[in-house]
DNA sequence: TTCTTACTGATTTTT
DNA sequence: TCAGTAAGAA
């Protein structure tokens, strides 16, 4: 407590408070916890212990009376986020902490901002929150209605530029110059209908919470200077994920007192894609004058190997504001590495990896499925596993996916409550009107339209009418009819309030129909789908009234379910962030994979760089055992594509490295593999056509590299080809036309030469384009 | 109106 | 490969 001698009366009277919490910290954390006034960037290495700063500052803060629980601003990204701190600050204080209202995630704060000041963009406070499917629907109408071919200009692209533009706060009227050619130049015009019918609809999306309320804060100063001086202190997690639309707000709210605490990774900024802006947390120490940085570098996650392995990776991006991460932990394993024939068989292996480590046949500890996770770049990369851990009965969850609020039969669900408690809302009633099916086609539903706005009114009283004047015919008619009826009975019932609501709800949903179109509907998901139902009519108990859950599901898309039994993690590395794993497993390090052509065609080096950093994510996320892994083939859109190691393999640095031996080498089964070629079938077992593959396959300069450091190690196997039958220095030696062989297309006949690529005709797959070392002539296959 | 069939195009997603 | 869509048939 020496520090506080030469503090203020009042500063040691607040610090006379014990303060146990401090203990546990590390000098950095504890330096980050007390920096309480002025601007503090904390530079927050992957498993250094953020939150528990995060929480720890929370708690210090209401501990020395510098603020009271409503008076701080902490601003996660994600629910789950929001709700961890709320736990840690609740079990730091030994008490529950009612109210720190101002906690949770940008989106939810700025709804609750803006269901106060609606009025002043033109909303009504009880606007609705439009989620995609909502707002891809609203602009393909806007899209159809200005005559613009929604094929060759699909809407989703529209929504991409739109959401653009939320994210850096433009509004309509200040589209700059340089994008006016947006989406065949009508981007800038569709984008103020869609925000002038949004007003109509008194809805917003979720670009416009925080748009609308950056906008109310620079239109309204003294709304502003009123939250600026409320929030004495500003806490925001993950700031290198933060958008310019999110630093603005951040930046008007702290402007005053400038007491704010950004906490972020430089090194974990994987959401460029979305809008984030690394260049906030890169440039926050201008942004903010005289701001401490304070740098926790201390790990307690993971090995020293696994860590070198990161840091050397991460260390061939440019611009970085630099972090030197070390722990005291034991040297533990180095990473593991190796290359697989195809996809398959690397789902195959990572299988049987997965069961042998879990019996702890690898001379290593014994691993429960739960410790071990799965991260992969791409979603669809998920199914070759999926289908592996069917095949042979692995427990597995994915997450991520579909979550619970956009399956379609919730959504569904919801447009009829939606419907039900304010029949104006349009967007819901299109969405329900025949679903389930009531004979009411394009053509219905266009008549619906039109009287609708003929007159003035909701679909719905449109619907009315148009039933009234029998403009609507046949067993349609009738429907639309009894539709309306029904939403009238149910609003009422609503009102009257003598059923409780997930009673109510339940009736809904079974009286409309909608209940047993899934019943009658004979695909495999449908039972689901039922069950998610339920579940839906559960999770309203916990809410007052329907009116109170449609506000606040709005927001919470979260999908996590209890898991039951043991199960291994399938998810992508963008999922996978700030979680841990003991052991994690890395598949799919394959150029055009990962890193992914699609990020390094449309941001060039930034592309890869922000790939380089999904990289770091992922090392980083192992505790124990880190498992990178390859294949030389790989279907892709069913297609057969060879593809070299990724890059970023090159990168790791080799001492921190084990190159592991493929089974496929050493009397592993490629015949097993129901779509192996023949000839691939014919090579099983034998061991001189293991050899064929050994040089065709793992011939690339980045494996050959590879199989040299293993060879150094005195356990390894002799694994540097002997009798090769094609080296990489033959590579140019093939001739137009002459006969060749690859491993998995057959023979074929060589049409054109690039470099180190061929053209080749094959008999069986057609025309190909196939890296040279993945092919040898013809006459030198051995059988 | 709805069911069938052919075609297209794609792949990271906290809210 | 597969899902979502568009055009044609019943």
């Amino acid at each position: 407590m020496e520090a506080f001698e030469n503090a203020s009366l009042s500063a040691r009277a607040m610090s006379a408070r014990p303060q146990p919490y401090l203990d546990d910290l590390n000098p950095a954390q504890r330096q980050a916890v007390e920096t309480l006034d002025g601007p503090v960037l904390m530079l927050a290495g992957a498993g250094t212990g953020k939150t528990k700063a995060l929480t720890t500052r929370i708690v210090h803060l209401l501990n020395t009376g510098r603020a009271r629980p409503n008076e701080i601003l902490a601003v996660t990204f994600t629910n789950k986020a929001a709700r961890e701190m709320k736990e840690r600050v609740g079990r730091l204080l030994g008490q529950t902490v009612e109210g720190m209202p101002w906690l949770g995630t940008f989106h939810a704060i700025c709804v609750k901002l803006l269901r106060r000041h609606a009025e002043l963009v033109g909303l009504k406070s009880n606007f609705t929150i439009l989620d995609t499917d909502d707002q891809l629907r609203l602009l393909k109408q806007l899209v159809r209605a200005a005559g613009i071919d929604d094929k060759r200009w699909p809407a989703r692209q529209l929504a991409g530029i739109i959401d653009g533009w939320k994210n850096r706060a433009i509004t309509p009227d200040k589209v700059p110059a340089a994008d006016a050619g947006a989406y065949n130049h009508q981007g800038p015009k569709l984008y103020a209908l869609y925000q002038a019918r949004l007003k109509e609809l008194n809805a917003v999306d979720f670009g416009d919470l925080l748009l609308h309320v950056v906008t109310i804060f620079q239109a309204h100063p003294d709304v502003l200077g009123q939250y600026q001086r409320w929030f004495k202190y500003i806490l925001v997690d993950e700031y290198q994920d933060t958008n310019v639309a999110q630093y603005l707000w951040l930046r008007l709210l702290a402007s005053a007192h400038k007491n704010v605490c950004c906490v972020g990774d430089d090194d974990q900024s994987i959401y460029g894609w979305r809008g984030a802006e690394v260049g906030n947390i890169l440039r926050f120490e201008k942004d903010f004058e005289g701001a401490h940085v304070v740098r926790l570098e201390q790990n307690y996650r993971s090995t020293p190997h696994i860590l070198a392995a990161a840091s050397g990776v991460i260390a061939g991006n440019q611009g970085r504001l630099g972090k030197t991460l070390w722990t005291a932990a034991e040297d533990g394993e180095k990473v593991r590495l190796i290359g697989h024939w195809d996809g398959e068989e690397e789902a195959r292996w990572i299988g049987e990896e997965i069961e042998a480590m879990q019996s702890g046949t690898r001379g290593l500890r014994a691993f429960s499925l739960d410790d071990m996770a799965i991260l992969v770049r791409a979603s669809h990369q998920m199914r070759a596993f999926e289908d592996r851990f069917l095949t042979i009965g692995l427990p597995y969850r994915v997450i991520g996916g579909p979550r619970f609020y956009e399956r379609m039969e919730i959504r569904d669900a919801m447009a009829y409550f939606r419907v039900v408690i304010s029949p104006d809302d349009d967007l819901a009633f299109e969405r329900i009107v025949n679903t389930p099916k009531r004979g009411l086609g394009d053509k219905a539903q266009q008549t619906l339209q039109t009287v609708a706005r003929e007159n003035g009114v909701s679909l719905v009283e449109g619907a009315r009418l148009a039933v009234d004047q029998g403009l609507i015919k046949g067993k349609g008619g009738s429907e639309l009819g009894q539709l309306v009826r029904d939403l009238d009975r149910w609003g009422r019932m609503v009102e009257d309030a003598d059923v409780d609501h997930p009673e109510l709800a339940g009736m809904v949903l079974d009286e409309s129909g909608y209940t047993a179109m899934w019943q009658n509907d004979k695909t495999p998901e449908a039972p689901g789908r039922l069950e998610n139902l339920k579940e839906l009519v559960k999770a309203l108990e916990e809410f007052e009234n329907l009116q109170g859950f449609l506000e606040h599901v709005s927001l919470i898309m979260d999908n996590d379910k209890g898991g039951d039994g043991e199960k291994v993690s399938i998810m992508t590395l963008h999922a996978a962030k700030g979680l841990e794993f003991p052991a994690v497993f890395l598949p799919g390090w394959e150029d055009g994979l990962f890193p992914s052509q699609r990020s390094m065609d449309e941001s060039g080096l930034k592309g890869l760089e922000e790939e380089r950093r999904l990289a770091y994510v992922g090392i980083t996320r192992a505790e124990e055992v880190s498992t990178i892994s390859f294949a030389a083939n790989r279907r892709v859109f069913g297609q057969w594509q060879s593809a070299l190691p990724s890059r970023f393999i090159d990168e790791l640095p080799e001492d921190h490295v084990e190159v592991l031996t493929p089974p496929g080498l050493y009397g592993g089964g490629y015949g097993a593999a129901g779509m192996a070629s023949p000839a691939t079938q014919m090579m099983a077992g034998s061991d001189l056509h293991d050899k064929a593959a050994e040089a065709n396959v793992y011939n690339s300069p980045g494996w050959r590299r590879l199989q040299s450091r293993a060879a150094q190690r005195p356990m390894s196997q002799p694994t540097e080809a002997r009798n090769t039958i094609i080296d990489a220095t033959a590579v140019s030696s093939y001739e137009l036309g002459e006969r060749v062989f690859h491993q998995k297309f057959g023979y074929g006949a060589v049409l054109g030469i690039e470099g180190d690529k061929l053209e080749i005709d094959f008999d069986k797959a057609g025309i190909k384009k196939v890296v040279a070392r993945f092919i040898c002539a013809a006459d030198d296959v051995p059988f």
